[in-house]
DNA sequence: TTGAAAGCGCTAACAT
DNA sequence: ATGTTAGCGCTTTCAA
């Protein structure tokens, strides 16, 4: 490719500095083996050359590659912005401590898991990082039993699996977005939300049932639904023309939000006055047409994600009798409610 | 880190085909100098073992790691959404070819020359993809300086440069959307753009006035703003309290044009049939509140960045004077209408 | 504290 | 058509 014949090596280095290239390698490894003037003289020499070590040589030897592979899921799957904000926040991470990010894609579990299998002898990956965990899950079984370093964003639902997690507290978050309706004088807060079952869900539901139980409210009602924009506003319109019309709704995701916002406005009333919506995610969807939302903390997530992959990796932790993750490496984190114009 | 103990290796696969490593090799990368009979005997004992060659030595023996990376930007500069499914699109495609991607991130045009540099001396980068090029681009001449082979999403504005780019026809784009506003009777459209001198927006307000100059309109109201809501909402509110106001808005963006939306349905009008509104880029926000939009064709953008990186990376094109690219390697594609009740 | 020897797994060049 | 030799650049032993 490029005119790397004159790459500095480690050889060079060593010559130019006149030690071995053991020493240089200390330097670079274990700096305290080195006496403070030899390490003076050939810190010089690498600054001078530019001289880094080639990956592929230190991968050969150690079988660390420094690399961390998350699997990037079809458009839409996910919503998309906010996984590109994950990936972000990950891969900023990830380059601080020396490490760096490789994407791969999926269809299904099995064929992630494939791809673990291939990325992890054809690369030598350090580890990977999971989203979207549900109860079941092949992955991370496969991974444990295996002994491959991973953390997940999003709980081990529905399993005790000690793997490493970090995650966001949706009950959290909708019991806060309930809990403001509430104090902005709203009695009748429904809840529109997925199919039972679905554990990210049925978490967000339980927050909005546990604030609307808190504040003595009678049940509300709750509808489940696809998360798609039409449903989100059919379901909404069938709740407006009930006898007793809710005065605001809660909801799973944006874009069920949006799907109410929608029904609202083309009623001729205005969200937040007429009737509050508050949605999950604050897209920018949710930022364009005054949607309040809860927010997920991405950046502290992967900051966790990868505080927690520290651990795994460093000296110690190898072997297949890897220890035991600390209680610090499953954070459930606080979303923030961004208030605007609709709740 | 896992049990990769008993790894098979190509000399191990040798002695359980009865062969040298050397055949071993041959059978993977080039069967034809092997025999038959011999190759399919080797091929089962790889099949069987389910031997994969371990990149770290190839790549530290052909100085090629089958390895391409990307920036991923800050979420906000480029709409999120859009870079994911870009990206999701290339990892698709390179994954298809053998190649992996790699992420990094910048937050300028210096400190992604820095990241490019890095990359390719730690990890034996073969290739980038750029994004978001712009008139004096100092990476697309640092890159071709040092003779790395890159391709780029984005033209290569105001300068010649000869690399291979794949893009996305803007004028083309709006051109349609005025263009289908036309043939619905609409003889007063605006456009909502961005400031004078970013390329794509230029590019786009091009397309606009071709089809308004086309349809032998007098020249129509043109504003300039930052990519931003609100101000598509302003420069929206303004025009409308003329005393000839616009039946319909062409705009450089979603963002924007998401503001004008906002505008005219706060005035109690009905965005489509008092006013039009069109949009760049089909987020889900436009599909949210049926905002017709142009979408870019993500899919064969990142095709044609793999064609041509194929091209670039196939045997014949290495060494410092690499070929110059054909006229294959500069795609420009044409984007897509996406019809709703905005317009 | 430093140096020398060996080898990680693979491919390129050559010999057969 | 297949085998042999050498070595990519680094780290891990072990010796000095």
């Amino acid at each position: 490719m490029a005119a790397d014949k004159d790459r500095p090596t480690l050889a060079s280095v060593a010559r130019a500095a006149a030690v071995s290239h053991q020493t240089v390698s200390n330097v670079i490894n274990a700096p305290h083996l080195v006496r403070e003037q030899t390490r003076r003289r050939v810190e010089a020499v690498i600054e001078q050359t530019g001289f880094r070590p080639l990956k592929a040589a230190q991968t050969l030897r150690t079988r660390r590659s420094n690399l961390i592979a998350v699997m990037i899921p079809e458009p839409g799957k996910w919503h998309g912005e906010l996984h590109n904000s994950f990936l972000h926040a990950l891969t900023r991470r990830a380059q601080k401590s020396g490490y760096r990010v490789l994407l791969f894609t999926a269809t299904d579990d099995d064929e992630e898991i494939n791809a673990y299998d291939q990325l992890l002898s054809d690369y030598t990956l350090d580890a990977f990082v999971l989203t979207g965990t549900h109860s079941g899950d092949r992955r991370t079984s496969w991974l444990r039993r295996k002994h491959i370093p991973f953390v997940t964003f999003g709980r081990p639902w529905g399993s005790k699996s000690g793997h490493p997690w970090a995650d966001v507290d949706g009950a959290y978050g909708e019991r806060a977005a309930t809990e403001h309706l509430l104090a902005a004088g709203r009695r009748r807060i429904a809840f529109l939300g997925w199919p039972d079952g679905s554990d990210v869900g049925d978490d967000r539901r339980q927050g909005w049932a546990q604030a609307c139980e808190g504040a003595g409210l009678p049940p509300q009602p709750s509808v489940a639904m696809e998360d798609d924009l039409a449903q989100g506003r059919a379901a909404c319109a069938r709740l407006l023309d009930e006898p007793d019309p809710p005065s605001a709704f809660v909801c799973v995701s944006d874009t069920i939000a949006l799907g109410a916002w929608t029904e609202i406005t083309s009623r001729g009333l205005i969200p937040g006055r007429d009737a509050a919506v508050i949605g999950f995610d604050d897209s920018s969807a949710a930022a364009a047409v005054g949607l309040t939302s809860v927010a997920q903390p991405l950046d502290e997530v992967a900051d966790a994600c990868l505080v927690a992959l520290g651990k795994l990796l460093s000296p110690g932790s190898s072997g297949s009798s890897g220890k035991r993750s600390s209680p610090h490496d499953r954070v459930l984190l606080k979303p923030r409610l961004v208030v605007r114009a609709s709740g």
